[in-house]
DNA sequence: TTAGATGCAAATAGTTTGCATTTGT
DNA sequence: ACAAATGCAAACTATTTGCATCTAA
């Protein structure tokens, strides 16, 4: 077998008790391996390319199975294309889409800590992930907008 | 001309350049009668009810342009399945996915004020609108899960 | 050993496109 | 008047499904 080396989240996999198979494997070092953002078409091409041999279905289901146990979240960056799942290294992530170009900008902190603490305990839910998505105009486009006002 | 209620989202089509057609008043008054959520399936059928000579394209087509001017989000609630459009009524969303029978729980507050204006100076972008999403499971969920350990 | 997972290929369904026609301004 | 927007129906394409086979545990 290749070298998989992605402990934690295939841990997960196991402990939950899903089979530790070469498709599921391959697809989680493809979607570690994407930086981040991949579209389902992108990962595809790549999970095609590192093993020819597994099928398209089990590259969806696998997309499915790691949404359920919030490895990924899909997402519509480009507007009306395929959908992007991004990567949650601990459960979340969060990102500035920029309305004019699509650009992705993303960022680290949140500060979501007490309001994670503070829903959990109103509404009696248990939290494990969370996705903050921000929509503007990055600094290039707002200086775009700002000449085209001016002529 | 039906009666078309919605002030201030028309006026900013009408502001930004867009017509105000048949076809995007209607499909504007459907988005804010769905109560928050609606899937593209069910906007086509709400739409096509209300008035049978829109076209299925030209639903789509506002979809498009609604999500650029940032009145709607795509978003995925049941894993897999058309895309679900949020309203955002003043430019932000919140809501709790539960991971286990996909009930959506909205909330109001989400204390974002301050990280949005750290980010625009910070990265000197310019933001108009948020979602944030968590996940985790819900409070039915959490129940059942503790019955299933014991036994 | 065996329930769970896979790959294949066909079927499905959501979305987009091209174009002649209509409509808002 | 006329650019923008529409409706139609055909074309596309991403995703799902059914099933026989395989495999991780």
């Amino acid at each position: 077998m290749p070298d998989h080396a992605h402990g934690s989240r295939a841990d997960r996999l196991r402990d939950a008790g899903y089979k530790l198979t070469n498709a599921r494997l391959t697809v989680l070092q493809v979607l570690e391996q994407s930086g981040g953002h991949i579209t389902s078409t992108e990962l595809l091409e790549r999970v095609s390319a590192a093993d020819p041999a597994i099928g398209r279905a089990s590259v969806f289901r696998c997309l499915d199975l790691f949404t359920r146990l919030s490895f990924i979240r899909p997402t519509y960056i480009d507007n009306n294309v395929t959908p992007t799942y991004v990567l949650m290294p601990d459960g979340h992530h969060h990102h500035i889409i920029c309305n004019a170009c699509n650009r992705v900008i993303e960022f680290e902190e949140c500060h979501l800590e007490a309001l994670t603490k503070e829903l959990e305990e109103r509404l009696h839910v248990k939290l494990t992930g969370h996705l903050l998505e921000f929509y503007g105009l990055c600094e290039n486009c707002c200086i775009e907008k700002a000449v085209t006002a001016d002529e």
